[in-house]
RNA sequence: GGGGCUGUAGCUUAGCAUGGUGGAGCACCCGGCUGAUAACCGGGAGGUCACCGGUCCGAAUCCGGUCAGCCCCA
């Protein structure tokens, strides 16, 4: 019995059955592999002296993994079984699960129908949290099913989990490291905030939300400090914030222009006035923004108290000329630019804001009013005052809370940061390190993004995550805990679960005071954890730490985790061990529908990897990512799948098939390559070899997708080139010939190599294959993958063969162009090349070229007439009415001689012709056809003339034909015997008379018999009738 | 508003760093082959190489701009 479950009975090599599906042995193969632990053996530590270490990119499994997860999930297993077949054993095999996160709690609050904060904290936050954790894993059997399909090779019961203690342990120690060095810090910042959701979102939050709105567009008018009627103009969308403005702020490069309009008279920078002054006006003067500075004004909402040293003018780089009027007005509270403006000036912010984004002082009029809603009411108020110089609409995309649409506010909140710009230089030189893979994200978007990356707002106000381990007293004594037991130590008791809500009734004597200390109330950013997992997944540096745990050597996942997990492993490594995260980072780009859409939920296009692998099975999906760089957005259409499938699998599968029912036959079995003679043979292995190292290449630097594409150049010649031309050789009745089994040594080797290559991307069938090839081999993925001989390589009769090829090509094309087909043979075929060709070029070919003469010629041995014309654009005006008579001349073959003969002029009854008077033009021979390569101006003439002897030996291979077909109708073995008994006209007759002994031999006849009636099978040859009854003896 | 990537036959793609008549495969049509047969071979048709301009003797390729699609940032 072998893998397959399938009896030998006495034969060497697995007869492949062809009505198993791929499914089929696929399905074979991993029941194979799980019963032997073959995953296991395979990545042996023992086996391996080398090491490459991979890290798992965690999913979350609260939701149906898809195609996409089921492409970064390929190229992961291919690079990974590469690597092993190159010799290393595959470090950190182990999977991954992410579970903390504000979409595992939207999940959770959809469930439970929850709107706000309130519904969770009315429920109960540990209930609440309890959902969460087990809503994580709902999906997890299907990714493990999909992983167990695909033929995934990862370690799922060595998962490592992200909410483990060990795990948020580790983040712990990552953010006292960070802490004690003051890159973990507090502030006041302004953040994209959600009133409704009462929690800051973080950047890629609020990217998911941008929307194209309309909102108001005013222009107010700020008075000068001791003015009347003289005013600074500036522009807002945000009329909420006008009764906040604390200042007004200018660029000192720009000029300002004061305009008289009526009586009022306004400063505006010069080159914004034709676009906002639509009225008649008169420029009055002009200054530059450096001297506007200072100038102090009256707010023109006055209701609140502000400190004294407000509302004059400040500079500021961020005011430009594309909008609005050059003066921007600043409310601190509202704004990332304003506030730092505030900060600069140090000035006390007023926010008049409450946290559900509605106005909190009495003092307005629009006390308890939502800020948006209140928009209105304060536009009319300012035209009231006539304090508005214009009031219109803009369209411009602002963001919204992309869980709730509530607009989002710019607010001031308390946050958590981690110092990131202070070590851009860090990050930028480790990103020199990276190989990027495609290339142009180095510089590119990766790049481009860390040079400007900004503090990180580790903090959320939410639930579901790790807490941040800041404990904090009424004296502003903080303590950052590095591990549980340090807390613990401090708390005095055993903490059971670090999750919320337990760690939040955690209180301690500040060390230092003695006041109580408590939790800063938020939880951490979820990017944090998974961009902790090269340390936090090996509980580093409690356990595993004999070493640094990164640079792990290669990680892969899409395109949008180039701002997500890329980044967050990258800065987070940076900070903490001034390295590099990962070596090799693979990045791949979406699925799309087989329309080229992107996959949604909304648009129900999505394609779940489940779905895809049990259509095509497992190794043509993967096939499928491979067409082409898996960087590049692919369209999922069933007939790609299906043709590479066919194209590669199909073919290497039919190849098998045909090498194991002959070998069998013959009872071959591989030795070696000692016995391989002919030149096609060595060809073959020439071409594997060369090949081979081209696809190490391509594998070794990640392309991987060239690689299969060499794979499938070798299959295709494998298959189209050698085996068409050779198959004859394996019907060689006898069959110890020199030949016959040097051709089954050389076939075997390509088929071996070709399962070698193909098993990190096709790994079941190639198993399949290999096992089959290798009876009592335990599997393809022990193999190692070496550079392959160049002493095989041959590359003189590569170029050789491929003349031949070419030759091939040209005499079947001049067989169509003559109409003679191919199985009728011709008297001749002459071919020219200007280089000298040896008769051995054409041995492979020489069966398929059919002719009872092959001849190599010379250039003037070719059977091409030279004719001349005149010609009359050129000749006719020298030698007018002589044309006819010249015309005349060159009929006659002696005055052809001598015209051909003349280089610099011609000569005609003394008149001298320029040489192009004459055209020259090559005329085959009536008997032959010539085809003419273009590539490499090889010329085939064919001899056009069948006799009555090449006639019959044309008939016979017909009749070959017809009775082979009849054979295999009959289901009969190859070595079966027949007799024949056949009617038909005197031509057949004689063709089977001449040939018997030709054809008795090719389908295994005892006898042919001619009879007078017969119930046979009716054939129609070329019009003729023959009758044929075949009989097994 | 800023940045990145992509655009080659109906479809999937090669060629582009280093300019020299754009190659394949699938599908289609015609013909052929037939002990690999749900294969195979030959031929045909099908391209303003997204568009516009520049450099050059010569541009799919280099440069500038435009458009479209996707992605990221704001």
């Amino acid at each position: 019995m072998n893998p397959y479950g399938v009896e030998m009975s006495g034969k060497y090599y697995l007869e492949h059955d062809t009505n198993l599906t791929l499914r089929d042995i696929s399905d074979r193969i991993r029941k194979y592999w799980i019963e032997k632990d073959i995953s296991n053996k395979v990545n042996n530590p023992d086996r391996f002296s080398k090491t490459f270490k991979f890290l798992e990119g965690p999913p979350t499994a609260n939701g149906r993994p898809h195609v996409g997860h089921a492409l970064t999930r390929t190229v992961k297993d291919t690079v990974l079984r590469y690597k092993n077949m190159r010799g290393f054993y595959i470090d950190r095999r182990n999977a991954g699960w992410d579970c903390h996160g504000l979409p595992v709690e939207l999940e959770a609050e959809k469930h439970f129908g929850f709107k706000t904060k309130k519904d969770i904290e009315d429920f109960g936050i540990e209930e609440f949290n309890d959902y969460c954790k087990t809503s994580i894993f709902n999906y997890i059997n299907e990714w493990h099913e999909v992983d167990n399909l695909l033929g995934f090779w990862i370690d799922q019961d060595k998962a490592y989990i992200t909410m483990t203690r060990e795990y948020m342990e580790s983040e712990w120690w990552a953010l006292k490291t960070l802490f004690k060095e003051g890159l973990l810090y507090k502030d006041y910042r302004i953040s994209p905030y959600c009133p409704r959701c009462e929690t800051s979102l973080s950047s890629h939050e609020v990217a998911q939300g941008y929307k194209e709105v309309k909102d108001p567009s005013i222009y107010v008018k700020f008075r000068l400090k001791g003015e009347t009627n003289r005013y600074f103009l500036a522009w807002t969308t945000t009329p909420w914030t006008i009764p906040s403005n604390m200042f007004l702020a200018v660029n000192e490069n720009f000029t300002y222009e004061l305009i008289k309009i009526g009586e009022d008279e306004y400063i505006l920078a010069k080159e914004r006035v034709t676009s906002v002054i639509q009225d008649e006006y008169q420029v009055i003067g002009e200054m530059s923004g450096r001297e506007l500075v200072g100038i102090k004004y009256e707010r023109p909402i006055d209701f609140l108290d502000i400190s004294e040293d407000s509302c004059y003018v400040v500079s500021a780089n961020h005011v430009t000329l594309e909008d609005g009027t050059g003066i921007v007005h600043t409310s601190p509270a509202f704004g990332v630019d304003d506030f730092q403006i505030g900060k600069l000036h140090n000035i006390k912010i007023l926010n008049p804001v409450g946290l559900n984004g509605k106005f909190n002082d009495e003092k307005l009029p629009w006390y308890e009013k939502f800020v948006k809603e209140a928009d209105i009411d304060i536009i009319k108020y300012l035209k009231e005052k006539k304090l508005l110089y214009k009031s219109t609409k803009i369209s411009h995309t602002y963001p919204f809370c992309y869980r709730c649409g509530t607009t989002l506010l710019y607010y001031p909140v308390d946050a958590w940061f981690i110092g990131v710009s202070k070590v851009r230089e860090d990050l930028i030189n480790n990103n020199n390190k990276i190989n990027w893979i495609p290339g142009h994200l180095k510089e590119g978007r990766f790049g481009n993004f860390i040079s400007e990356a900004k503090d990180w707002n580790l903090s959320r106000n939410r639930y579901w995550g790790n807490p941040l381990p800041v404990w904090v007293c009424p004296n502003n004594h903080q303590f950052c805990m590095g591990s549980a037991s340090e807390l613990e130590s401090l708390y005095g008791q055993p903490i059971e679960d670090l999750h919320r809500p337990f760690i939040d009734s955690v209180k301690f004597k500040c060390p230092e005071c003695a006041e109580t200390c408590r939790r800063e109330p938020f939880v951490i950013d979820t990017w944090f954890d998974s961009g902790s997992a090269p340390f936090a997944a090996l509980h580093y540096p409690f356990e595993n730490n004999q070493s640094i745990p990164v640079p792990v050597d290669f990680i892969t996942e899409g395109i949008d985790q180039t701002r997500g997990w890329f980044y967050s492993l990258h800065v987070i490594s940076s900070l903490l061990f001034k390295k590099n995260a990962y070596n090799n980072a693979f990045v791949v780009e979406f699925i799309l529908d087989s329309e080229g859409r992107k996959m949604s939920k909304s648009k129900g296009n999505s394609v779940f990897a489940l779905d895809l692998i049990n259509q095509y099975g497992p190794d043509s999906s993967r096939l499928f990512f491979f067409n082409g760089p898996p960087w590049k957005p692919k369209p999922l259409s069933p007939k790609i799948v299906q043709e590479i499938s066919t194209k590669t699998i199909g073919t290497f599968v039919n190849l098998y098939s045909f090498f194991a029912s002959n070998a069998n036959l013959d009872e071959f079995q591989f030795k070696d390559l000692s016995n391989v003679s002919n030149r096609i043979d060595k060809w073959l292995i020439s071409v594997v070899n060369s090949i081979g190292n081209k696809y190490l290449e391509c594998m070794d630097s990640y392309d991987i997708h060239d690689g299969l594409k060499h794979i499938m150049g070798l299959i295709d010649l494998t298959s189209n080139f050698y085996l068409r031309l050779s198959r004859r050789r394996f019907w060689d009745d006898e069959t110890d010939s020199e030949s016959k089994q040097g051709a089954y040594s050389a076939f075997f080797y390509a088929l071996r190599e070709i399962a070698r290559m193909l098993a990190p991307l096709a790994p079941f069938t190639s198993d399949y294959i290999y096992m089959a090839l290798n009876p009592g081999s335990e599997s393809v993925h022990f193999e190692n993958l070496e550079p392959y001989d160049e002493k095989l390589i041959d590359n003189k009769l590569e170029n050789e063969m491929s003349i031949a090829m070419e030759i091939l090509e040209l005499a079947r094309r001049a067989r169509q162009s003559a109409n003679i087909k191919g199985r009728k043979p011709v008297e001749e075929i002459l071919i020219y090349c200007k280089d000298d060709l040896q008769d051995s070029y054409i041995e492979p070919i020489r069966d398929e070229l059919n002719a009872h003469n092959i001849k190599f010629i010379k250039y003037n041995e070719r059977p091409i007439n030279l004719k001349a014309s005149v010609n009359k654009t050129v000749a006719a005006p020298i030698l007018k009415e002589k044309v006819s008579k010249f015309e005349n001349y060159l009929q006659s073959s002696e005055n052809l001689k001598k015209v051909f003969a003349e280089t610099n002029s011609h000569h005609f009854e003394g008149i001298e012709l320029p040489i192009n008077s004459v055209n020259i033009t090559e005329v085959v021979n009536d008997s032959y056809l010539m085809e003419r390569s273009d590539r490499s101006s090889i010329e085939v003439y064919i001899n056009k003339n069948i006799n009555r002897e090449l006639e019959l030996e044309g008939l016979s291979r017909e009749i070959i034909r017809r009775i082979q077909v009849m054979r295999k109708e009959a289901l009969l073995q190859y070595n079966d015997e027949i007799t024949i008994s056949y009617l038909g006209d005197s031509d057949i007759d004689e063709a089977i008379e001449i040939h018997k002994e030709k054809i008795s031999s090719e389908v295994q006849a005892k006898s042919i018999t001619k009879v007078v009636n017969i119930e046979g099978r009716n054939w129609d040859i070329d019009g003729r009738n023959l009758s044929i009854r075949i009989e097994k003896f």
